[in-house]
RNA sequence: GGCUAGUUACCCAAGCGGCCAAAGGGAUCCGACUGUAACUCGGCUGGCUCAGCCUUCGGGGGUUCGAAUCCCUCACUAGCCA
């Protein structure tokens, strides 16, 4: 059985777009909601919102970001998605410490994985096009004297000195470099260049972003007299208070290849309940009547993860593809199955198979370093820690000797490898 | 430019010449329980050819039989002074 995922669509039932992103929890901070509320359930506006390549893979929290905007879309606003070439240069600051500068090399390369990346999650068809823009393009022409004197001068260095993100950073035994120092004023920059090119009134953000969102909006003010919008998302956190979006403290990222669709469909699965609903909210297209039908599955049978199970296929078929997500299914069906692994026929285990990290290797070869290849340890002396705690299984049974070999085989050329309770890893023997 | 304090493993943090691969806490990870949960309880956490050996305590140099611990120097950070 395969599942159809929900249509890319806002909830009709709610009187504008505003209400749903409040519903939805989306909205943390705004300027004037009155104001804001009029320009989102008016005429079309233009809007932005900004992604800095500090990686090369979009993660978690630009995915909000990324699909708010849609949302907004959706509702008949244009999107101006930008890609920071010139702030992914500067890099905002951190409330822990300085960062280190990436060369303009790999800048530019980011810049292009971003743009490709975030393009999938609207649409540049139709009466509405979504437009990708780079504040490379008004920053790098302009002279370090100009930018001091046209944009500088609206700056007062005490307002900047207030910004929370500046003074974490002056509080702490790390101080902060005049680089970082001045990265609000290229992100205000950017909200005017746009305010200017293109009439676009609304930034959109995460909460942990004011300060540079507001310093958009007062640049505007002061430069051009008129006022602007920001709507701000609010930081998703887990109720156990660990970080959202970390996977055994790796960052989920948007990229396959960084993230498999199954390692991705998997982390949504293994969501809380007291957090589930809340993502559904913020990670979906599903209505409010779904979502609430979801609720109260929750709370009835909360075992039977029913609000899980529809969030990671959602999820997955949203930022990979509705085969991709099927896919991750079924290899959890078949991995996590009650049934034997060598009792499932060739073919959907060679496929369960293939979404996970995987080696091609001998019979014969240590168990230990199969570890290591698989990605499952870090060393061999992690991986002899591991089998010695009783933490790894070859093919379901439990490995008990530290120099145990590749000796059990399923079909004759596969094994699957698991270290603790869900974390497995492939073997085909070639 | 001057003075002072600081730089220890993923993070915080002890250590003040040998008993230091380095206390303690946090976090991760593993086990039991369970819903591929949570809570709780127990355990691990530098590397390796693993009853032994090797490389670590900002970088480099030195003193010493022996240094994370003492000296010199460089770098970085913070605060104060100019």
């Amino acid at each position: 059985m395969s599942q159809t995922a929900a249509v890319i669509a806002n909830d009709a039932s709610f009187a504008n777009v505003l209400h749903e992103l409040k519903w939805r929890g989306l909205v943390a901070l705004s300027t004037d909601a009155e104001e804001l509320e009029k320009a989102l359930a008016g005429a079309p506006i233009t809007f932005y919102c900004g992604f800095d390549p500090t990686a090369a893979s979009l993660h978690l929290g630009n995915l909000v970001q990324l699909l708010t905007m849609r949302r907004l879309q959706l509702a008949g606003h244009h999107p101006l998605c930008l890609i920071g070439g010139s702030t992914g240069l500067v890099g905002d600051p951190r409330p822990t410490a300085e960062r280190t500068l990436n060369t303009k090399e790999t800048v530019a390369e980011w810049v292009e994985k971003l743009g490709a990346q975030s393009a999938r999650f609207l649409s540049f068809e139709g009466a509405n096009p979504a437009r990708m823009v780079n504040n490379l393009d008004w920053t790098a022409p302009m002279s370090a004297i100009d930018f001091l004197r046209d944009i500088g001068k609206y700056f007062r260095v005490g307002k900047m000195l207030s910004k929370d993100a500046v003074s974490a950073r002056l509080n702490s035994e790390n101080g902060i470099s005049y680089t970082e120092f001045s990265y609000q004023i290229l992100q205000g920059l950017d909200y005017l260049e746009l305010f200017r090119r293109y009439d676009c009134v609304l930034q959109t953000g995460g909460s942990d972003q004011w300060g540079n969102l507001t310093a958009g909006t007062d640049l505007i003010h002061r430069a051009e007299g008129k006022s602007a919008h920001i709507l701000a998302t609010p930081l998703i956190t887990n109720s156990d208070g660990k970080k959202f979006g970390k996977s055994e403290g790796n960052a989920v990222w948007l990229d396959a290849d960084l993230t498999s669709p199954y390692a991705f469909y998997q982390f949504w699965l293994n969501v809380e309940d007291a957090d589930v609903i809340d993502r559904l909210k913020v990670f979906t297209f599903l209505t409010r009547d779904e979502i609430e039908a979801l609720a109260a599955q929750t709370a009835e049978a909360p075992h039977l993860r029913a609000a899980q199970k529809r969030l990671a296929f959602e999820v997955t078929a949203i930022v990979h593809s509705a085969e991709a997500a099927q896919a991750a299914i079924d290899a959890s069906a078949a991995l996590f199955g009650q049934g034997e692994l060598a009792s499932l026929d060739e073919s959907t285990l060679a496929s369960a198979l293939g979404e996970l990290p995987k080696t091609t290797a001998a019979a014969g070869t240590p168990i230990t370093q199969l570890l290591i290849e698989t990605g499952l340890v870090d060393s061999i002396s992690a991986g002899r820690r591991a089998i010695k705690e009783g933490g790894v299984y070859l093919n379901n049974v439990k490995v008990e000797a530290e120099d145990a070999a590749l000796n059990d085989l399923i079909h004759g050329k596969f094994a699957v490898l698991r270290r603790g309770k869900k974390t497995l890893a492939a073997i085909f023997v070639g």
